[in-house]
DNA sequence: TGCGTTTTGTTT
DNA sequence: GATTAAACAAAACGCA
């Protein structure tokens, strides 16, 4: 659902409750076009500091996105009220549709929100598609026919779809404020923000150098073909001498080396039996003195072609263009709400990120968050022991030293404890740690139970986050089956402890990258290229790439201090490593 | 043939 | 004896 060029924008101004001193207007923007539009937002910005309120960013700026210059952006745009991105902090994902966001905003049941095309029942029964109409219906819901994005049919129909997004952000900040806390609001805004950063993001694109990207590859792979047959060739050229050392199937036939249980067939006649084909155990086996040169062979090939096939040629056609890898970006999916994208954005190897390069007169800024799970921790538990260690660079020495074990130990144990890890070294030094940071291993424990009780649990924000379900076992069951259902309960109880600081971690961070944002987008120094969990990498012109390298550190001193005021726990402190470059791959970490 | 599941691999 | 979280993505496998 988006507004076509020469359609209609609507634009909203929010009242007070949504953080204005302004009383409601809505507004309906008449638009000829993306750039059109782009200019009346920025007339419009230039009027004093509003809270847009639209149903998503990604239906009003989606269409704007990329016109007006790529690090040209109204600074002020991410003051927004995002009902589908409020909504899936108050639902906790699923649909987040207008219609879905309306019917959970006044309560009713978002199964019975009316879908286009469905006949509405529900309402007045009045004429059904007039200039007149009120999109929302008596009994709360929309009516199904404003719901296809017909809105932006005429000014008036835009007007009216705008004041029910304003109305219904109203009714979501009252539900919102009822079942997570005033707190929650502070979320809304910078989940709103990043929101918005998100469309950018999808707009924008990563600065990435083809070439390069084909370079690295092909240092890896050998040279990459040019087309379909050629593709083939390669294949069969890679093949070739692991499956002369395999040697041939049952059947005669060369082994399938794409087939897992072709693979570990033939490991068994060379005499290695193994579970699986694993590539950290065949690498494991490679290493031991008088391994036979099938598993180095083997390991190699593996390596080779998942870099040809994840990020090979077809990869490069699809997803870069224009010197820009782009993907779609989600500004909060997944159980505990962290930024996603497509396109494997977020999990590019490291071979890749040389390819990864500022453009001419510009250089990257990279900036990570250090430690952040447990700092995140220490502030949603309030553990006072954690939330001191957390003042020093680094949170491990201290903590080792309440434990009184090794840094490597002490690191190990409170990432065991977040994750749930019961067995080996970790599960020993539990006690200790129950010891030192009683209310830090209280909160997670208690997450755990819930989780695993079913209950859903809440991030630090107030983000609700659904458990699975898991399917009933007859009592009767046999033995394996109760233990497959144990396994899923305990399982479930290690998402929810894991979903609470994973989640209130992925707010603290958009709220820092929705704060770097409208610094670049303030003084047109830059922009965000790449949101990656806790790294923020950004493109910026050259001559401001120090002032912003200093700013991001002081933007993440503010907004963290801010984040901890608002979800109610102690000022812990925060640290990020901040590098200035011209490739991704010479900033370490 | 098509669709869902399993195996594998990369990142945080 | 096991049981560390999340995500995206491709190809093989298994079943109807």
């Amino acid at each position: 659902m988006s507004a076509a060029p020469g359609a209609l924008l609507a634009v909203v101004r929010g009242p007070a409750g949504l953080g204005l001193a302004d009383g409601e207007r809505a507004w309906a923007v008449p638009a000829a076009g993306p750039a059109a539009a782009a200019r009346v937002l920025a007339d419009l910005e230039r009027e004093r500091s509003p809270r847009w309120v639209w149903w998503s960013a990604r239906e009003v700026l989606g269409p704007l996105a990329g016109h007006g210059g790529r690090d040209d952006r109204p600074p002020h745009l991410a003051r927004a009220w995002d009902v589908a991105a409020v909504h899936r902090l108050v639902a906790g994902g699923g649909d987040d549709g207008p219609a879905a966001a309306r019917a959970v905003a006044c309560g009713l049941a978002p199964s019975a929100a009316p879908s286009p095309g469905q006949l509405d029942l529900g309402g007045d029964g009045g004429v059904p598609d007039g200039d007149g109409d009120d999109p929302v219906r008596p009994d709360g819901h929309l009516r199904p026919e404003w719901v296809d994005g017909s809105w932006a049919d005429t000014p008036g129909r835009a007007a009216r779809w705008a004041a029910a997004a304003l109305g219904t952000a109203g009714l979501q900040r009252e539900r919102l404020v009822a079942t997570a806390g005033e707190h929650a609001v502070v979320t809304a805004w910078s989940e709103s923000a990043a929101a918005v950063l998100a469309v950018e993001l999808e707009a924008s694109g990563v600065p990435f150098d083809v070439a390069a990207a084909r370079r690295a590859v092909e240092a890896v792979v050998g040279p990459l073909p040019e087309d379909e047959a050629g593709a083939a060739r390669s294949r069969a050229a890679r093949d070739a001498p692991l499956q002369r050392l395999l040697g041939p199937g049952p059947t005669g036939a060369p082994v399938d080396l794409r087939s897992p249980a072709q693979v570990l067939d033939a490991l068994a006649r060379a005499g290695l039996d193994l579970p699986d084909t694993r590539s950290w155990r065949l690498e494991r086996l490679a290493e031991e003195p008088g391994a036979p040169a099938v598993l180095r062979s083997l390991v190699a090939w593996r390596q080779a072609e998942r870099l040809a096939v994840a990020h090979g040629p077809r990869w490069l056609a699809e997803h870069v263009a224009g010197g820009r890898l782009r993907a779609a970006w989600s500004a909060s999916d997944g159980g505990a709400g962290r930024m996603t994208a497509s396109a494997g954005v977020h999990s590019i190897p490291r071979e890749l990120r040389d390819a990864v390069r500022a453009e001419p007169g510009h250089l990257l800024v990279r900036a990570d968050l250090g430690q952040v799970e447990p700092r995140v921790l220490a502030v949603v538990s309030g553990d006072p022991a954690l939330a001191r260690d957390a003042a020093e660079d680094d949170l491990y020495a201290p903590v080792a030293a309440r434990l009184r074990v090794a840094r490597d130990v002490a690191k190990v144990a409170v990432l065991a404890a977040m994750y749930g890890q019961t067995s080996g070294a970790a599960g020993a030094t539990m006690a200790a740690m129950e010891r030192s940071y009683p209310r830090a291993v209280a909160m997670l424990v208690d997450a755990a139970r819930r989780g695993a009780a079913g209950e859903d649990v809440r991030t630090a924000g107030g983000r609700l986050v659904r458990v699975p379900a898991v399917e009933e076992v007859p009592v009767e069951a046999g033995p394996a089956a109760l233990e497959r259902y144990r396994a899923r309960l305990a399982g479930r109880g290690r998402f929810a402890r894991n979903a609470v600081v994973q989640g209130s971690a992925a707010e603290l961070f958009k709220a820092w990258a929705a704060t770097v944002r409208a610094r670049l987008a303030a003084d047109g120094s830059g922009a965000v290229v790449l949101c990656l969990h806790d790294e923020l990498l950004l493109h910026v012109r050259e001559e401001d790439a120090d002032a912003v390298a200093a700013g991001v550190v002081a933007d993440l001193g503010t907004s963290a201090a801010r984040w901890c005021r608002a979800v109610g726990g102690p000022p812990v402190r925060f640290t990020a490593d901040v590098a200035v470059v011209d490739r991704w791959s010479r900033a370490k970490g």
